[in-house]
DNA sequence: AGCTTAAGAATATGG
DNA sequence: TCCATATTCTTA
């Protein structure tokens, strides 16, 4: 409350800069239209949020928690060149380096009851002023822009449609940081100012005000937001000079704005079968958890895996009857992982409950009971993460949908649900995903697409014959067929997903034992099959062996669309961080270029919707490969064709030698939920 | 004694 | 001594 008056600037006042950001309710009819001017005149936008618990963008570590209470814009009205660190921005105050540079304060919070009408005046020309800051298409430099529109997005759901958010021009200087090095994160503003700007200079009285005390943040909102303008700048240069610009403004700048729409999509969750199946399967845990104290001959608890390492190892001597088990990577103790497990299976009944007991457990806990604590009313919408890998790929998180589990779960136990006797339940967690009304999902996915883009980086003959062969669909089955010597119509999903992990792992530099832990053969016989995968695809491992020497050359690799990721441990003495390094360094190339596809057909596949007059269809979820979209039902025909279409094409606009090839699924049944997808037949 | 925190292990996803 | 994510749980 204390603060509210210091908002307040007396008309008139608007075009001298003060100490405190210039609320706008407080303008006259005059000064409110010479504002609007001024905006439309403007050459670029600083803005933060400012939440109900004082603190800002600028200056909370996480995502704030609390509501947004307005938005504090710096209007810049000429690009002037960006300030030498020290030279500006050294006092407490903040005094515009620029005369015509305007600090204004945005109410966004909801108003009280009895001064409705005044509010809802100031909400209408709050609105008005970031309209036409989102449609002038001079950039907006935001820390976080994402939540920024996401926010926008949420505050003006009634008055702005999304698609017309696509039209502005967002820069968020944490990507920027994040495409010069995707392996140091930038945790908060502060972060960034102190790595890129305030390097080795001034690290002395200014900064104990800055985080520490939230109510002094406010006359220090102009000093950052001028920082931040100045870090852009500098990042600008820095992007540019690596050749990361073009990346920059094509691909990651559009994102922002499509996960901010993405973010602002609810996903309905079948909260009845959540909650029928989360019973179902704390009664087969308890069953479960019984087997395994009889057949351990004690209790324990299950969950713990240092528990049962005692059972297996100190009272059971399991380990004793079984040659090299794998071991725990810091501790080096005897490890308790499926494939450990898996061997042990033969010897003792505990190993296969244990395993069971996993497989349930973790769908209970992180698939059911965990998606339960992610909604809200009936809802879920995920989180997603620009800067959160290494290799350009996303991540998502609150669920994370990316990792929700493709495979049912069976119980085969007799269990009594609503007096009806089943003998096996199976429990698909993608199925409690359902489509709005009137609406299925689509599923559109890059195909086998980081072997054809190794396809196209190694040049390798018989890998590219493979992939333009038209009457080959699958290669995995294919070479799953060709493996085990038998016909295709007979590799069951099973042994598909056995050749998918053989092929990345030998491309990725695997060791025989893990291999042959992998594949649960001898080690003998995984270095036979390296030896032959190597032999027949020669051209792989040159080209694993020209990336690894350009890596040490530069400090870098780099992906076909200029991504990069520096490896300091390149030239290590170090032979097992070396090592390491060297498989990231060609891991990196192909998983980064397929990252680069798959955001590239994000970005043109919103384009395309954006600018069509008739198509609603929103992107609901990016699963690396896979494009998961809610259509209206009359446009799967029309919006289907075009995403087919602008998906296959990234061959061309990226040159690729290698077809690219994308098979669409949709919901067979009216039922419309995620999961028992089937393919959509070409028209 | 009960509390929070961080690391480690295991397992799901994707290639 | 394949790569890179998130989540959950236990343990210190």
């Amino acid at each position: 409350m204390l603060h509210e008056r210091r908002y307040s600037c007396t008309p008139g006042q608007i075009k001298s800069s003060g100490k405190y950001p210039c609320d706008i309710s407080s303008l006259g009819c005059e000064e409110k239209s010479k504002l609007l001017a001024t905006i439309e005149q403007a050459a670029a936008f600083i803005t933060t949020m400012i939440f109900q618990d004082g603190s800002s963008q600028l200056n909370s570590e996480q995502a704030s928690t609390s509501s947004v209470k307005g938005v504090v814009v710096l209007v810049k009205n000429q690009t002037d060149q960006p300030c030498p660190p020290g030279h500006t921005s050294t006092g407490s105050t903040w005094n515009a380096a620029n005369e015509n540079d305007k600090l204004i304060y945005l109410k966004t919070e909801q108003s009280s009851l009895w001064e409705r009408e005044q509010e809802q005046a100031h909400k209408k020309f709050s609105w008005q002023v970031l309209f036409q800051m989102l449609q002038c298409k001079v950039p907006i430099i935001c820390f976080n822009a994402k939540d920024f529109l996401r926010t926008l997005l949420q505050i003006y759901g009634n008055e702005i449609g999304w698609k017309q958010v696509a039209n502005s021009v967002v820069l968020d200087p944490r990507i920027a940081a994040w495409l010069i090095n995707p392996s140091d994160t930038v945790p908060s503003f502060e972060c960034l100012i102190q790595k890129y700007f305030e390097k080795p200079f001034s690290k002395g009285a200014e900064n104990i005000d800055t985080g520490t005390l939230r109510n002094v943040s406010y006359q220090n909102l102009g000093v950052n937001l001028e920082k931040l303008y100045n870090v852009m700048m500098d990042l600008t240069h820095g992007l540019k000079a690596q050749g990361l610009w073009n990346l920059f403004c094509t691909l990651e700048l559009p994102l922002i704005k499509i996960l901010a729409v993405m973010e602002t999509h609810k996903i309905y969750v079948n909260k009845q079968e959540l909650k029928k199946t989360s019973e179902i399967l704390g009664l087969r845990l308890k069953e479960l958890e019984q087997q395994a104290h009889e057949a351990a001959g004690e209790r324990f608890l299950l969950t713990s895996s240092c528990q049962l390492r005692e059972v297996l190892f100190d009272k059971l001597k399991l380990h004793t009857l079984c040659e090299k088990l794998h071991r725990t990577e810091i501790q080096q103790l005897v490890s308790t992982s499926e494939v450990v497990l898996n061997k042990l299976q033969d010897l003792h009944p505990l190993p296969k409950i244990i395993l069971e007991y996993r497989q349930v457990h973790k769908m209970k806990s992180t698939y059911v009971d965990g998606l339960r604590t992610c909604m809200k009313n009936g809802f879920i919408s995920s989180t997603w993460n620009q800067t959160g890998t290494v290799t350009g790929r996303l991540s998502a998180k609150h669920p994370n949908i990316q990792g929700i589990s493709k495979h049912p779960v069976t119980i085969a136990k007799k269990q009594y649900i609503k007096g009806k006797e089943e003998d096996i339940i199976t429990i698909s967690p993608r199925t409690l995903f359902v489509s709005k009304k009137g609406c299925t999902f689509l599923a559109a996915d890059f195909s086998h697409i980081e072997l054809r883009i190794l396809a196209d980086l190694s040049s390798e003959p018989e890998l590219l014959k493979l992939f333009q062969e038209p009457e080959i669909t699958d290669i995995f089955t294919t070479l799953a067929s060709q493996w085990k010597g038998i016909p295709i119509e007979q590799v069951k999903h099973a042994d598909r997903e056995q050749a998918k992990r053989i092929v990345y792992s030998v491309v990725y530099g695997a060791g025989k034992e893990r291999l042959a832990d992998c594949l649960g053969i001898t080690p003998v016989q995984a270095s036979q099959f390296i030896e032959s995968f190597m032999q027949k695809y020669k051209k792989v491992h040159e080209f694993t062996k020209k990336t690894i020497k350009q890596c040490r050359n530069k400090g870098y690799v780099v992906s076909i669309m200029g991504r990069k990721r520096p490896l300091a441990n390149i030239n290590a003495q170090d032979y097992k961080l070396r090592t390491q390094a060297e498989r990231q360094a060609v891991n990196f190339v192909v998983q980064g270029s397929a990252a680069d596809l798959c955001k590239m057909a994000m970005v043109k596949i919103f384009a395309s919707v954006v600018i069509s007059p008739t198509l609603t269809a929103r992107l609901i979820a990016q699963i690396h490969d896979e494009l998961l979209f809610e259509v209206e039902d009359s446009q799967i025909q029309e919006f289907s064709a075009l995403v087919k279409r602008i998906m296959e094409s990234l061959q061309q606009t990226t040159a690729l030698e290698v077809p690219l090839k994308v098979p669409l699924k949709v919901i067979l049944t009216t039922g419309k939920s995620w999961g028992c997808m089937t393919e959509l037949q070409e028209m």
